[in-house]
DNA sequence: TCACTTTCCAAACGATCGTTCGAATGCCCG
DNA sequence: CGGGCATTCGAACGATCGTTTGGAAAGTGA
């Protein structure tokens, strides 16, 4: 028996008594998921890393996409908390008005950051972009339909660019989250490999500015 | 037997003899690939759609996976081609030396141009999008390290904006792209839904001022 | 201790998938 | 007409998948 390999970062067990196989299925899930896509990964799979019987994950979930949806809402849950907290305390600081780079960058900071090698959030963010593009019908849905996490966003917008058409923010916030999710790890290949390499040496302060320089501009423009 | 691998590498389905089995293969299958996703669409799905025989798919093109990289192929190549055209009639008109904002017309005009739904090729766009995130290995092989159709663009910019570093133009450039892939069903709907609809009554053509305009900013900022 | 619930387990089920095979058919050319 | 191919066809194969099942094991409360 291993019931977990890793300190199962987080995904808080929250009112359950024992859920060490519901953790482990959870971490071993979150990981093969991000690594190899939704698809690739059997529930079998699952099931052999966590080191719990197959049954498992029906028993404690009711399905494979019932499992993905969960992981998925936890982690957006946790990124749109991250969000918010910096985008409030930019209100904070700001007495309401905080300025147009100090909103985006409490949109592009914490994907960014999670998407560091050195961060433990690494694995739930790359899974959070696989389930964005490979998710189920529920996850599209909630992709399609939840906005409720950017509407502070857009709305600190509107209040920073009072001049702007609310259609136009809505559009440039648009383009903006289209910069963020296109953080892809093949994506970055391709610009290494055009580049020559030359693009590689970027650390994640260097890309926040980068991005936030571009949106900023794109915004104030 | 497996009599034929790949009999015609570049050419168009009219230069063969007798391509009516193959070409209603490539039709059906980017239709119902565009609409409900590889892994969702079935070699059964496929030849019933194209009226054909099951066992087609893998004699003609040897797998579902050569399929799908086969459609893949030809209308990347076509996309690209589009895109050259307008980068070299950019180039022609300026001496040389195209502005930006031509520039980043070129690379954008044609995606939007085929995802218009009185275009032709909205299917074939669609199956793009799909393609380059749901693909199998070999589709993120060539996403990955063929660059080469994005070369010219680079060297355009780098010569409309000799003061930048190559660096930041490459990165630009891939925010740039992520603008442009972002353009999917499910994120023009999330973008409807946060906008009360606002967003909605936009065509292509406004479209696509608003995105060069605000890439443009960013290259120029 | 005992009755009861929750969790775990090995095994199998039913369905779907991509692929393959051998025979039948159509087609071109001598 | 007839041999040589290329193509089509129905049928099946082998593998994998998510899910279910019935009973064993562990935990709980009195």
């Amino acid at each position: 028996m291993r019931p977990l390999q890793d300190p199962a970062p987080d995904l808080p067990p929250e009112t359950e008594r024992d859920a060490a196989t519901k953790a482990a299925v959870l971490a071993a899930a979150e990981r093969l998921f991000a690594m190899r896509g939704l698809r690739c990964v059997s529930v079998r799979d699952i099931t052999a890393e966590a080191g719990v019987n197959l049954a498992s994950v029906n028993y404690h979930f009711g399905s494979k996409d019932a499992l993905v949806f969960e992981i998925f809402r936890r982690r957006t849950a946790e990124l749109s908390r991250d969000r918010a907290r910096m985008l409030h305390e930019a209100i904070s600081r700001h007495d309401g008005k905080p300025p147009v780079r100090e909103i985006l960058a409490a949109l592009m900071e914490p994907p960014l950051r999670w998407s560091n090698p050195a961060n433990v959030r690494r694995i739930a963010m790359q899974f959070i972009i696989r389930a964005r593009s490979e998710g189920s019908d529920a996850v599209r849905e909630i992709i399609r339909t939840d906005v409720s996490h950017l509407r502070p966003f857009a709305e600190a917008l509107m209040t920073a660019l009072p001049h702007l058409p609310p259609e136009e923010v809505y559009w440039r916030l648009h383009f903006t989250l289209g910069m963020i999710h296109n953080n892809r790890f093949a994506e970055f290949d391709r610009l290494h490999a055009l580049s020559d390499g030359i693009t590689r040496d970027s650390d994640v302060d260097a890309l926040l500015k980068r991005m936030l320089d571009f949106a900023e501009a794109g915004f104030l423009h």
